[in-house]
DNA sequence: ATTGTAGCTATGATAAACATAGTGACAAGA
DNA sequence: TCTTGTCACTATGTTTATCATAGCTACAAT
């Protein structure tokens, strides 16, 4: 288990992201969770996980406030772990690491001609294919394409961390 | 450390990727990498990781292809590390990663005001936000919009695991 | 009374992380 | 020449986390 800072050790967001996101179970039980795994033992099951570390993690993120515990039946007492608004919106990292994996984890062939997993947009019936795009102008986003402009507390933090 | 399991253990894109984005050391590594820090000392300065670790990490890195050893001086021998082609395009995860972190990972005010971090695209000049959209109608896309078909080893791999 | 299910916790062996120190190859200055 | 400094690491030992396996609790169904 890396590490559990605060959040608040770094301004920059993708480290902040980084101390919840950066663990292989936390992202594998996410999956699950957003493909509608609620209960404990089907997360263990599909993920592989151990059931302490499946514990260990799910504590966690409802420590975050990222998945909640919800009671679904008193007799016997059970329980099954939700997304919350904040989890739900981690979506987009999820939907990126696909993008990605679609694009480059795969051998020629290995899914049988298209992607492991397609996706159409319900509202307008779009694939929305493997690529992130700009909101204004409907490009596709890639790495240089952006123009970055750190926040003065960040500049500070960076610029103390290389002296 | 994670175990590295090759990536051909699970047809999923997301666990494909959990397998090298899902650790702490290695996100932040990246994040240093596409924020223009290209040597080991200056990684290891500002992650605040060990040089072992970083060390460790950037093998890995090199190795899965996400990232290349360069020399860029030879007396005395050094080396600097570049993203590769493979390791440019999971900038759509880190950004997405941004994007959560602006958007839940901060108390109020404590920017001042804006974003950590602003980014507007070079192209188009707009300011991109914190949220992504959907190639085909431009609107953003959150967990539930999107309908999702795997591919048939996909879905025979998920039932084996169930059961 | 036995078997089964769901959601865990306990234990011990293995493996990885962190902190600290040190190495090798050279350059630049006194 | 001798010291100091830079960069990119490697070595060592302690602490911490992970993995595999087993067991536990509360109940339901047979």
């Amino acid at each position: 288990m890396p590490k559990r800072a605060d959040l608040s050790d770094t301004f920059c967001p993708v480290g902040r992201s980084a101390e919840i996101l950066g663990d292989r179970a936390v992202l594998l039980i996410l999956r699950d969770l957003f493909f509608g795994r609620r209960r404990f033992e089907a997360i263990a099951a599909n993920t592989g996980l151990g059931p302490q570390l499946v514990s260990a993690r799910l504590k966690l993120l409802v420590h975050e406030g990222v998945v909640e515990r919800h009671v679904y039946q008193d007799r016997p007492l059970r329980h099954e772990y939700r997304l919350t608004a904040k989890g739900k919106d981690l979506f987009d990292v999820l939907y990126a690491m696909r993008n990605w994996a679609e694009r480059w984890a795969y051998a020629p062939g290995e899914t049988g001609g298209g992607p492991a997993m397609r996706y159409i947009h319900r509202a307008c019936g779009a694939d929305v294919g493997t690529a992130v795009v700009c909101p204004g102008c409907g490009e596709a986003l890639h790495f240089g394409d952006l123009k970055g402009e750190p926040s003065a507390p960040l500049q500070a933090e960076q610029a103390a961390r290389s002296s």
